[in-house]
DNA sequence: ATCCATTTTGCAACCGGTTGCAAAATCAAG
DNA sequence: CTTGATTTTGCAACCGGTTGCAAAATGGAT
């Protein structure tokens, strides 16, 4: 079907040797003959198959991209900005969508099978020991929003979230709010269970101030609404942290239908600064998270394991900070 | 690095061809010989490589997954339930980002470098012939959310956005409003012009109903909203039929602000039914496009591809329904 | 044990490229 | 026009598999 080397040296009347070093930069080719050889390659319509000069190079420039995060509107700004930034330096996206039956040794062979030069896990649930398994498996892995741990032992992109929970506890008390509560995501999830530390260890400090939890089912919009019905009907808090954006606006919805005031009444908090926090219909108060900073990061240091696959594992994490918006009252 | 072929056939005391024998399925091998295969091919570790074994069969599995609708948060569900539905059938998703600067020639060469099986175009904004040139080029094409054409070039599965116009011009007139107006996302959309039309054309029929048009710059919130505040200035409709759900919702952020009563003062009526617009504080009235079966059709007609290259081109059309909500006031 | 049909196995060529090495060509200096 | 250094080119082996073909092994019937 395709057009071969094979057929573009036949016409040039060269050796086929010749092709490929046109066509691989670095490569000793005089002008006269890279001509020869481009006109001929260009007659035909000669592409050169990638696949194939990678079982000789030994890279396939495929990057496999790993999430189970397809329910977050974040993702999206994240799945647009690593292929963009995957895709400018050269390099492929084999996207693997992590679904509750599959299970992580099947995506690592799945992976290997196709020779990915690297691996970027882009999840804020998965625990360490996932991406731990492509790195024992020979391949260069970066975890992105993964749980940072000062003995990281893979490379890991993100944000300190056990701080993430100190901040938004330290500020739910400036502001005089008596009744504080973390409504988290699953409890499974790692960034979950780290913003609850930080938060529950922030607010130990502060023995006056009634401080409660509780979890919703997953990272999303109904998950956090229901939560948030339910705990209405029982000892409502004034004030709460909700460990992602999209439980926040869940919970916002759940305040409306409630009659209650925000941020009069109760006060919310929420993590991520996603696009629809800046809605005017939302206004949400929140903790901002580099996500751009965080995927260019990854990638650079993708592209640079890529060339020293046993580089020392190390964290790079980006600070957060409030973005005052509607939802909280103002400090006294 | 990785264990080969040739290994585990010295391991195991056999030649390489029984080795690649019971990898493949379907191949002769005995009872006796695949056990002794398979015990070396599990003490090493083995796992066969697919890009290698591409070169002589011809098929590498993978499927190019081309977009540029990486703002629209209905994509993500889209992402979703086509990786799912790829790698459910053992294929993988290459995932290309078609941003402004790429041109068409350039993600051809590009798939066709990586010999991609076939390539799924998912965009309801690109015209027919992007799809046209994966079909010209001998690569097998889906264009989901396309443009549906009578004759068509390419296999499309999609709506037909001329008839959904129709119906929301339809369900306007039913409702007793007088001045209606379409609000499109961007004019160089195939799906903006389609429906487009089909509104106008319905509207044809009612020449006691002021019709008016224009096209917000993106399919986003703020591009909706934008233009509803503008439309605020000048003269309002009192019924607005948008061109996508997430341009209904800045319209309604717009409209709320302004202190306008919806639906009594002015109706709104979206397109997609996208999961926010069942979020009881939006409750958005649209016409719901059947996003899983095109996406299971587009899945399936791929696969039938793999081994039709030929096919006829064919139109796979799935019928859009208006869901009743609140933000249409009833019929009368 | 012999013969023939059927299955299993290995050989060797091939898929579409890359690359080390040595031969051929080019170039500048003598 | 030599000579020697330097660049360019082609040969042939290799990357990790697959597959047509013929030889070897197996099995059943006589």
């Amino acid at each position: 079907m395709a057009v071969t080397l094979k057929e573009v040296a036949e016409k040039a009347g060269v050796s086929r040797s010749a092709v490929s070093r046109t066509f691989t930069d670095g490569a000793s080719v005089s002008e006269k003959m890279r001509r020869k050889v481009e006109k001929a390659a260009q007659e035909l319509g000669y592409s050169p198959n990638a696949l194939a000069s990678s079982l000789t190079t030994g890279r396939t420039k495929l990057i496999g991209l790993v999430s189970n995060n397809f329910h977050n509107p974040i993702f999206l700004q994240v799945f647009d900005l690593f292929t963009r930034g995957l895709q400018d330096r050269g390099l492929r996206p084999l996207l693997v969508n992590l679904t509750d039956e599959t299970d992580p040794a099947t995506s690592v062979r799945m992976l290997r099978q196709y020779s990915v030069d690297g691996v970027v896990v882009a999840s804020s649930t998965l625990p360490p020991g996932f991406a731990k398994a492509f790195r024992d498996a020979g391949v260069p892995v970066v975890h992105s929003f993964g749980r940072y741990s000062a003995a990281p032992q893979v490379h890991v992109v993100g944000i300190d979230n056990v701080e993430c929970g100190r901040m938004a506890a330290r500020t739910l008390v400036e502001r005089g709010y008596k009744k504080v509560a973390f409504l988290g995501g699953p409890e499974s999830a790692t960034s979950t269970q780290d913003r609850y530390t930080g938060f529950m260890s922030e607010m130990a400090a502060h023995p006056d101030v009634k401080t409660t939890y509780s979890f919703a089912k997953a990272y999303s919009f109904e998950a956090g609404r229901q939560e948030m019905l339910r705990l209405l009907k029982s000892a409502p808090a004034d004030a709460y942290f909700c460990g992602d954006d999209v439980l926040s606006i869940g919970v916002l919805s759940a305040l409306q239908d409630s009659g209650l005031q925000v941020p009069e009444d109760v006060g919310v908090i929420g993590l991520n600064d996603m696009e629809m926090a800046r809605w005017e219909s939302i206004d949400l108060t929140t903790i901002h998270q580099p996500i751009r900073q965080i995927i260019t990061s990854t990638i650079e240091l993708m592209v640079a394991m890529l060339d020293e696959p046993d580089r020392y594992p190390e964290a790079r994490i980006f600070p957060c900070s409030v973005v005052e918006r509607g939802t909280l009252r103002p400090a006294p």
